[in-house]
DNA sequence: TACATAATTGAAAGCGCTTTGGATGCCATT
DNA sequence: AATGGCATCCAAAGCGCTTTCAATTATGTA
């Protein structure tokens, strides 16, 4: 069924049955309620791919999935995506997920955006001096970038959180506890997130005039087991820190098996912030010793974006260019006064 | 730059410069030669709703992605996109996700399926008795199902894994270890693989003559917290089960901390059977105690049915129409020998 | 040399929709 | 009765591509 067919049974024309069907006023409103009924009827769905050929828009919005036979899919995806979706269900737009492998990824967006198949991009996974910057600018067509870039100018729409704040108090927080050696468990270096995080714990640091050392550092992909081997690594310090950072929950999973099996205490031992995304599937509330952390929904932040990304596309705007959200330090039970060194 | 600008530029007709693109036989060497080194200079890419438009196909396909204010993001369906994503970027397929309220999932099929928008289409999060089926076999739209429909007829393409003979060996193990009080932590009662694991539990006891009692079971979405949850009441049980076999190893996270907060130990006093999605964040192996699992990678899934999926797009078949994944049961330390009972 | 054949290229139709630029009929005004 | 305005409706062009059918040129054969 398409639009000359449902026109011909209708008697009308194409261009009346389309008007009726877009609410155009110039309708009788009378035709309307036929038109309406005959679609209810006949299950007739416009063609969106002709749609957007007509009209060169099509209520979806792009992104691309990083992806390759070696590549750790990212839990973080899935919950962005989440978010995402549940602002484009309600405005009936969808979107078009491109994989690429993470060398194209420059390439990959360029190819989505000049498909013609989408109104508006989203960009994820952002580094310091995103070569993806350059290329959005001159592209002609809406987006907004979760996170931003570290080192390059902030005049690009964004939304991101306040990565450094947010361990920059939390490190404060351990510092008025007392502990003076530290631990940071980071995402992948290049990953601006990491770096902003990173930049906190220092600056916070340095106003006690301490500073991170190179092997209280890791850098690594956001899993459990990873969270694991770092924390083993940082337990075999001879100076072995007290306080740990962790940039997420997932990763903070691991660690803290690493410090059971040392056989030392979460909250007395061994102090623990880590960062939540707010991943439905793990409650840092309801750990066993329940977890303190910065927190940032990151599908609050999905949804946002698309809420942004759709307005522009239906110029229901004006929206803020950049935001940056605050995040919550929610202490609980995995941070506590710095022990007793027994050297001291 | 379109079509017609490029071949304005190249002194070639529309048609010329699109069989040049497309690998058609009838067009000299050297023209073709000209034609791509034009494309190069000047970055031109078809517009892919034109192409669809024209052809009926445009390399994509579809998915509908339950999501609701209130509704849990799912881990797997991450996991399930990279698999699909690392086959679809090898064919330059992309995905058309649209979001939709779980309620809504069959009328978002059908709006996706004739938005002319896909070429196929993949269906996940199968129910016993799933009303999508009629629908998808009444399409006229290749598509295949992970999972099954319990109580449908299996005439539809679908790639599965032996969800009941998984749990069936599982069962078998911790009976031949001497246990005789089982329970079951298994996903939401609706989905098919529920349905199928619990029947395997359940065949595998009454060869023994054993019964899964009700209050044995749970039926909970698949995160740590409900995990944790689960274990407690299992625990509190007057007959305390010593077996538990659990559909995800997110919630085993949970149902272990429980365990371990009631002093007593993975392995001896408790041994515990999960099934493993091969997800990149958590590597059972790397638990304190190892976990044994029965294993299938979701990921790898995904691979494969994006395959059948771009493949009968691509009329280059045949694919089986079903297909059923043995899963791997592997032993590790999470299971031991049933502890003597202090009655007996 | 003349003619069939193969190799290349192009003109134009069509995919299903939106939208511009009229038509048409009806009513109130003059 | 003639005029203008309004409410409705429609024919046709156009979005950027593919593909059918036809034209043109080059090649080989008798």
């Amino acid at each position: 069924m398409n639009l000359k067919q449902l026109s011909e049974l209708l008697g009308l024309s194409q261009t009346t049955v389309s008007r009726a069907l877009n609410g155009y006023p110039e309708v009788n409103e009378a035709t309307r309620e036929r038109v309406l009924q005959a679609v209810k009827e006949t299950g007739y769905r416009p063609n969106k791919a002709a749609q957007r050929l007509a009209t060169g828009k099509a209520g979806s919005i792009g992104l691309v999935m990083p992806t390759a036979p070696g590549h750790q899919s990212d839990v973080h995806f899935g919950e962005f995506l989440a978010g995402l979706g549940e602002e484009a269900v309600r405005h009936d737009f969808h979107f078009v997920i491109m994989p690429a492998d993470p060398d194209d990824e420059v390439a990959a967006l360029r190819r989505l955006a000049i498909s013609g198949n989408v109104d508006a991009l989203f960009v994820a996974y952002m580094r310091g001096h995103d070569p993806r910057l350059p290329m959005l600018k001159s592209l002609s067509m809406p987006y907004v970038v979760h996170g931003r870039s570290f080192g390059a100018e902030p005049d690009y729409p964004y939304l991101d959180i306040d990565n450094e704040g947010a361990f920059y108090d939390a490190t404060r927080l351990l510092l008025q506890l007392g502990h003076t050696r530290f631990a940071l468990m980071n995402g992948p270096t290049h990953l601006d997130f990491a770096i902003r995080r990173r930049n906190g714990v220092i600056s916070a640091l340095a106003e006690r005039g301490l500073t991170l050392e190179e092997d209280c550092m890791s850098h690594a992909l956001m899993t459990d087991e990873q969270g694991l081997l770092a924390m083993e690594r940082f337990l075999q310090l001879p100076q072995r820190p007290t306080a740990i950072l962790c940039s997420s929950t997932v990763m903070a999973l691991g660690a803290i098996r690493a410090v059971n099996q040392a056989g030392l205490r979460l909250g007395e031992d061994i102090s623990l912030i880590a960062h939540d995304d707010v991943l439905p599937l793990l409650k840092p509330e309801s750990f066993s010793v329940p977890l303190t952390t910065t927190r940032s929904s990151l599908r609050a932040a999905g949804a946002r974006i698309a809420q942004r990304l759709i307005g522009t596309v239906k110029q229901a705007g004006p929206f803020p260019e950049q935001e940056l959200w605050k995040t919550e330090l929610i202490v609980r039970a995995s941070t506590g006064p710095a022990p007793q060194s027994h050297e001291a």
